[in-house]
DNA sequence: CTCCTTACTTTGATTAGTCAAAATAAACGT
DNA sequence: ACGTTTATTTTGACTAATCAAAGTAAGGAG
């Protein structure tokens, strides 16, 4: 079984290539787990030898399918269990990011589908971040972004990309 | 934050000294927590110096004040998580156990209490074992045994203390 | 009292994951 | 083409948790 470490490597990657095949770099990769690019080269090129990823040297770094399906079920247990935090649990929806950060990793395959079940198979999360299914398909569907959107103009908030607790925190106190 | 390798050690210890206050034994521990038991003497030592348990060189071991509040709180998170899997999830209460044991360093303080209320603090969990309060108040009542029940005499079982898959599974299989 | 058994502790080594800092390579501007 | 910047890789060291195996203490049995 994958560590929760491993698992956290391989999710991030996905998230960092969104949609394209692109390589990700290393930098990128430091940058989002918090660590030192030194310690990424080492556990790529051991992710590497496990058949998770590809690896190449100086460029950075790309999911093998398997490295896949491993990083989209993690993804959906995360998703899973923030539609839980919030639905069920009626937590803060910008406090839930956090606290499935730890039980992505705690819960099992079983208890997973129980939760979709319970939670009615929701498409996206308290976000609007699609949850995968559990065949391992993604849609990662492009919105308009506020940035494009023209002003003045009733719009509906759909998906919110940049999870950082102040931003959520902002959103909140701002409707 | 104590890691969950440090959880699971105070936890046993709280669980091997049910009710009393005797010293828990190296190898009683050593057997609990499946390692060998010159891991628990460098274990017990470091719980020592943070202050969690007291070390009796060649005697035995004994729960802090300290230590027994995080093993409390540990042992109030796997028991509500049971109750969770069992009653909302509908799991096999036999099963859950395992379940429970990694979500119980996973879960944070604040779902803990929304998933007590949730449940509408339960006191037991599906094996009847109590479930320690928020306060760290643990009743463990001493019920007769099936051993010293009356033969032919109606009763209802209130608490399974074996945990082992195996006795979980014919208990399940024979009513 | 001496020996034996059993429990406990020590010691040395291993694995996973990490950092700091030095070395290297690629890219970029002039 | 040359030197500078920037990203990446390497190296050496560290912490947490573990095991195997050797060493030590304490409590009986005779």
């Amino acid at each position: 079984m994958a560590t929760s470490t491993v698992e956290n490597y391989l999710k991030h990657m996905l998230l960092l290539s969104e949609g394209g095949e692109e390589l990700v770099s290393m930098g990128a990769l430091a940058e989002a787990l918090a660590v030192v690019p030194g310690t990424v080269t080492t556990m790529v090129k051991a992710l590497a030898d496990s058949g998770h990823v590809e690896h190449r040297p100086r460029q950075g770094v790309r999911l093998t399918p398997a490295g896949r399906r491993v990083a989209l079920n993690v993804l959906r247990k995360h998703r899973l269990v923030e539609c839980f935090l919030v639905n069920v649990l009626k937590m803060d929806w910008a406090a839930v990011d956090t606290e499935a950060e730890q039980l992505e990793h705690a819960i099992s395959d079983e208890v997973l589908d129980r939760l979709d079940a319970l939670l009615g198979h929701p498409e996206t999360d308290p976000h609007g971040d699609p949850i995968p299914s559990r065949q391992g398909k993604l849609d990662s569907q492009v919105y308009a972004t506020l940035a494009t959107c023209v002003v003045e103009k009733p719009l509906r908030i759909i998906r919110i990309t940049d999870q950082s607790a102040e931003f959520l925190l902002f959103v909140e106190q701002n409707g």
